[in-house]
RNA sequence: CGUCCAACUAU
């Protein structure tokens, strides 16, 4: 069984869709069931490709079948109508995995977390926020990570820079990506200084090392502000360290 | 064995 959930990942990984059909009538042929990892791993598929209503379809046929979607396989589907900002279906989808008895976790506060954010409904994500932490679920790096661009994407860098505090007092480590997350609230608020501060102290405070997306971030900002001097200058260093782009 | 996060660009 397993063996057939690999294939399918692997076909999915390939970008084949042709072969996660054919792996999928093999596995019928050969009298194999499938279990939640089957019909998570077609979930995402169908989600790749922006099909969400073959996303809801495997998640009625894996019901159907008697299987009872568990957590990842809610998140998996919750995550697809995020991917098309549909926030009406997403809300239902956690009601409805609350009514089923089953614990929202921390990847689905994220993915709702998210979602809040991409619709610029600030408000709502910290609300969020503090319904999980009532629930007793921690914030993990990506929560933050997540609440960082929301406090960015709508102009609150103050409020930026206290997701960024909060995290560090939980002791949760900041990655390449909360970094360059922070640099682009920055740059994108009218903080240049700011956001060349945050890619020095990367390395220097926070033990990461910048990749070409942290450099992007700051050199495309020089550059919009006429200091092409500068972002050539940020250039040859990203080169220098071997960043590709 | 399956689910969540960053800039730009392309489709």
């Amino acid at each position: 069984e397993y063996a057939f959930n690999v294939m399918l990942k692997a076909f999915w990984q390939a970008n084949d869709n042709d072969g996660i059909v054919r792996t999928s009538r093999l596995m019928r042929q050969a009298n194999v069931k499938p279990n939640a990892v089957t019909f998570t791993t077609l979930m995402k598929a169908c989600a790749r490709r922006g099909d969400v209503r073959r996303v809801r379809k495997c998640f009625h046929h894996m019901c159907e079948a008697g299987i009872k979607p568990d957590i990842v396989a809610y998140n998996t589907l919750l995550n697809a109508l995020r991917m098309v900002g549909d926030l009406e279906s997403a809300e239902k989808c956690m009601e409805d995995l609350e009514m089923d008895g089953i614990r929202p976790d921390v990847v689905t506060y994220n993915t709702l977390l998210k979602l809040y954010s991409e619709k610029g409904k600030l408000c709502e994500a910290k609300a969020l926020t503090r319904r999980m932490a009532s629930e007793g679920i921690q914030p993990s790096e990506i929560t933050y990570n997540i609440m960082i661009d929301a406090c960015g994407d709508a102009g609150d860098i103050d409020a930026a820079e206290r997701e960024f505090s909060d995290m560090l007092a939980r002791q949760v480590s900041p990655s390449v990506v909360t970094l360059t997350s922070l640099i682009y609230a920055h740059a994108k608020n009218g903080g240049l200084f700011a956001a060349i501060r945050t890619l020095r102290q990367m390395r220097e405070t926070y033990g990461v090392s910048p990749n070409w997306i942290s450099y992007a971030c700051v050199i495309k900002c020089l550059d919009e502000q006429e200091r092409h001097q500068e972002a050539a200058e940020l250039r040859q260093e990203a080169f220098e360290l071997g960043l590709q782009h």
